[in-house]
RNA sequence: CGGGGCGUGGCGCAGCCAGGCAGCGCGUGGCGUUUGGGACGCCGAGGUCGGAGGUUCAAAUCCUCUCGCCCCGACCA
């Protein structure tokens, strides 16, 4: 049997779309720039979903939904806003088979419809801060689309708040940005960096726009998440208006935070290999499969009792939530499902055949480097869960090392387009302008993805402008 | 929107230049042998060749028009 992955040192956007394909996580839909997100590749969204969810509850933020279709004056209403995104709007103009007075907006980002009714729901200083967020589908009529990192409709979640203050609202913009990048660094094993867009870069409407960027394997930036402080655009646009303590009307400050399906593409990216998917443990939907071996129908039932026993024992392992583990019974043979497995990038497999049930012992292959080992069935819960530990810290390590070995430094403009070159993230003082960062991507393509936050004061010369800052950026051609 | 590529059983493709029985691999159904790294054999099912028009005795193949998709750029989560 061929291999029906183009190996990743040969053509990286093949690999990519290989491994889709191959691990059964998304289809082309019929309309260009569409995709079906299979039941594998969904089950990889919804892991994200639970973990997020998760913290969004534990942060205060209670979850709602809101219509998909906006009056396009909605849109108009924030300057900025509508300049944005207007470009990329798919618009209804037919409904039920008249041509309808105002035209409808398929929702790029619900902040214009949220400020609608927030205008409603906020009266005073006592219904803040209101912290809401949304799971549902957006739509941007993207020219260029990639599975995954860019669709015409993709699935995100939009967290939208209102606050009493301004330093409130930038708390919160930087405690959900803190959140994404926990997700992204714990639970998917993908490093981020945290920082500030340029103004060039930021959120159409937005005061300021946070980010978390990940550098995949093929050199190129993604942005992963963003936080943005709305400060009072759209309060004002929206007249949202709430009395104080003092009885003054006052406009509230806002944010909003969005990631989005694109995540699963930086999965895929920062840790796939020639083989497919690597899944890291904590993300996984699936982190053991159990692979019985039978050569007839007694061994068959010999081995699927104890392969069934197995998953029972691996699923209420004491002292945790338990390991989510699939028994694969399918009628084909072994080393087919070890390849199908392997492709969709389940961290650990478990063989056990007849001699092992005779043995009372199974085998254990991961995923990450092929070790294959032999383990007593009284040990197993134990090794499994080390062992996820193991590889959950390992994808993580790796991708950290191929993020460090890839961020070159640059002090003048050659040795930014030297090491532009080599892919990656080029680190250099700035100091430059908007113009600066336009001329700077139509000359190189790339862009300043972030500024990133800074512990220690670092004093250098822009390598632009020559001129002297502390400010760091990082650039890098980008999805 | 510019450049490139491609539309032929479910999927991947050959056939087109030079018109003449619509083929190959994978997958798929049945039966048998197999099963610790993508099994093999035999039998079978499955195609208005993207669409429309034209040339011709004859069109997947030549001509015209058209629709769509993929990839590479500009724009973007």
């Amino acid at each position: 049997m061929a291999n029906r992955i183009t190996p990743r040192s040969q053509d990286q956007n093949q690999w990519y779309l290989d491994v889709i394909r191959e691990a059964q996580l998304a289809d082309y839909g019929p309309v260009r720039g569409t995709m079906v997100i299979r039941p594998y590749g969904f089950a990889i969204w919804e892991r994200i979903k639970e973990s997020l969810d998760e913290k969004f509850k534990a942060t205060g933020h209670s979850n709602a939904y809101f219509p998909m279709l906006i009056p396009m004056s909605f849109l108009e209403k924030e300057k900025e806003h509508v300049e944005g995104f207007s470009p990329e709007l798919a618009v209804v103009t037919i409904g039920g088979g008249k041509e309808l007075e105002e035209p409808l907006v398929v929702r790029p980002t619900s902040e214009t419809i949220i400020n609608h009714m927030f205008a409603k729901w906020i009266q005073s200083y006592r219904d803040l801060p209101l912290l809401i967020n949304q799971w549902a589908n957006v739509v941007r009529w993207e020219l260029r689309t990639k599975p995954f990192l860019r669709t015409l409709e993709f699935l995100w979640q939009e967290g939208h708040t209102a606050h009493a203050t301004p330093e409130e609202a930038e708390e919160e913009t930087l405690r959900m940005l803190d959140v994404y990048a926990t997700f992204a660094h714990e639970v998917a094993a993908v490093p981020v960096v945290q920082g500030v867009k340029t103004e060039r870069e930021k959120f159409a409407g937005a005061v300021r726009s946070y980010t978390i960027e990940a550098l995949l394997a093929d050199g190129k930036a993604l942005q992963s998440g963003t936080s943005h402080n709305l400060g009072q655009n759209f309060a004002k646009a929206f007249e949202t208006q709430f009395l104080n303590e003092d009885n003054e009307l006052e406009h509230p400050w806002q944010t909003s935070w969005g990631l989005s399906t694109r995540f699963v593409g930086a999965v895929i990216m920062t840790h796939g290999d020639d083989k497919g998917l690597r899944l890291p443990p904590r993300l996984a939907p699936i982190q053991l499969v159990v692979v019985p071996i039978w050569r007839n129908d007694d061994q068959r039932d010999l081995v699927l009792t104890a392969a069934n026993e197995i998953a029972e024992e691996l699923g209420a392992a004491a002292g945790g939530p338990g390991l989510r583990v699939h028994v694969d019974d399918r009628q084909q043979r072994p080393g087919f499902k070890f390849n199908e497995w392997e492709m969709r990038g389940v961290p650990l497999r478990l063989e056990v055949g007849p001699r092992d049930v005779a043995s009372g012992s199974v085998v254990l292959a991961r995923r990450d480097t092929g070790d294959k080992a032999t383990i007593e069935r009284a040990d197993l819960a134990a090794e499994a869960s080390r062992l996820l530990e193991e590889i959950q810290e390992g994808l993580l390590a790796q991708a950290l090392a191929f993020r460090e070995a890839n961020t070159r430094p640059a002090l003048d403009r050659d040795s930014f387009q030297a090491a532009l070159d080599q892919g990656g993230f080029v680190r250099v003082h700035w100091d430059g302008s908007s113009e600066d960062e336009a001329s700077i991507q139509a000359e190189t393509g790339a862009t300043v993805r972030c500024l990133p936050f800074q512990t220690d004061e670092e004093s250098g010369v822009c390598f632009y402008t020559g001129r002297a800052t502390q400010t760091i950026a990082l650039f890098a051609k980008a999805y």
